[in-house]
DNA sequence: CGCGCTCTTGAGAGCGTTCAACTTGCGTGG
DNA sequence: CCACGCAAGTTGAACGCTCTCAAGAGCGCG
């Protein structure tokens, strides 16, 4: 179903996201500047603060984006997956990373030059359009999260945030489904906004009801379903 | 100091910050898709959920972005200011409009067709490097948010907020910096994430501190000073 | 000059945090 | 291979920030 003259990298780039839609001309035209980066398990492609010079595109592994506050508390902005960009918000205009990007796994990116990357994006039409489809994308998610921190409750914003794991990197397994990397309490805590005791409670209650099943960095949605409800039931008074 | 052969719209448009760079020509493109609309105080430039088909930049007036949850709670995401674009998420991407806007005083704007947006920015470089630009920087003000709302006391995320609306319109008088329009308690709270007493109170003890001056739907900040040292204060323990 | 919307303030309750102590799971080195 | 140790997780108890509800005061517009 490939351009059989593709090469190797023209083809890995193509089934990228934000390079939908380009020519083969386009896509030559951004494999010709890019540059990959590896790095190690806990290791940093970028740290808060930094001069923010390079954009990336996941390859493979996985990075967590985090913001540390001045207290030193973390907040976990997102997991970034194989074929997502990161990175981006820096690279168009803001002159430092806002957050740090630390792999969860040994993993790689395919790198590009701040400037090398706006240029690119003057010159070919459809990344500019995938660019904005795409940062358009996160600013909606992002106020989905300012809207459930500032209107709901510690459980319902931690089943939201379990379900939209298991929507993003979810692996139907016999028990249910698994959310297939390793998540710790203190993880979901720093999603969600509260600290890992609330979490663990959280977590035991769903439990017992037989809800999720869950070990050591390691969560199994059981009934997917009535965790949806958890979320975003309306019915006023439970009457118990 | 401008073009005088400037037609008194490109000569409007030049100004905006997101036509920034735009060659004539290029203006002339934007200038000759744009239509204009009015609205009255309280009215409506687009309803959240409606089909998402117009990109907006407001030329005077005052508008409110604000989501309405399924329970009936908003939440106020931004106050736009004459010379802002707004609903431009809706514009590059998602269908529908995400929130609503609403005319805090008559106000009108600059109005294109969504798809005629995507046109011009796929034609205008510049115009597509901008609108990345102002994108990057809400994706960075929202994160910022969330991050307060995930790590901050509600005192302290009013006191940032008040800060910002200084800084957005506020303006110098004899007692201090007034925020330059109708603020209630109500709306302050719908920005912190919290309820109207809590802010009442919280102002109350501020004007007892002399920090502030309010009253209805009107906020004088006296001593921006030490707002912003409570707004950011390291010092771990206050010992009174 | 009175009606309505905004704001204030008290009292009480509860959700969630904090702290502390303990348990469990897993890797590693003796 | 077992023992040790650290990191992750659990759970109880207590506190307190913030919300909720209720009642009343104040400001402005018509």
């Amino acid at each position: 179903m490939l351009n059989s003259a593709d090469t190797p990298l023209r083809a890995a780039l193509r089934h990228v996201a934000l390079f939908a839609n380009l020519s083969d001309a386009e896509l030559d035209l951004v494999a010709a500047r890019v540059r990959e980066k590896r790095i190690e398990r806990g290791a940093f492609f970028f740290h808060q603060g930094e001069p923010a010079e390079n954009f990336h595109i996941l390859k493979s592994g996985q990075v967590r984006i985090f913001q540390t506050t001045p207290e030193g508390t973390q907040v976990l902005m997102h997991f970034i997956q194989s074929g997502q960009m990161f990175g981006a918000i820096a690279a168009f205009g803001v002159k430092e990373y806002p957050a740090s990007a630390q792999g969860d796994e040994p993993s790689s990116a395919w790198v590009w030059n701040a400037n090398t990357m706006r240029e690119l994006v003057a010159e070919i039409p459809a990344l500019a359009l995938n660019a904005l489809e795409h940062t358009a994308q996160i600013i909606q998610q992002l106020q989905e999260r300012v809207r459930e921190l500032q209107t709901e409750r510690v459980e319902r914003r931690v089943a939201r945030a379990l379900l939209r794991l298991a929507r993003q990197s979810g692996k139907r397994i016999a028990e249910g489904v698994l959310i297939d990397h390793p998540l710790s309490r203190q993880d979901l805590a720093e999603m969600t906004g509260t600290n890992l005791y609330s979490v663990s409670r959280i977590l035991s209650a769903w439990e017992k009801q037989g809800l999720v099943s869950s070990g050591r960095e390691r969560i199994i949605l059981c009934v997917p379903h009535k965790l949806v409800i958890l979320a975003e039931d309306l019915v006023p008074p439970p009457n118990k």
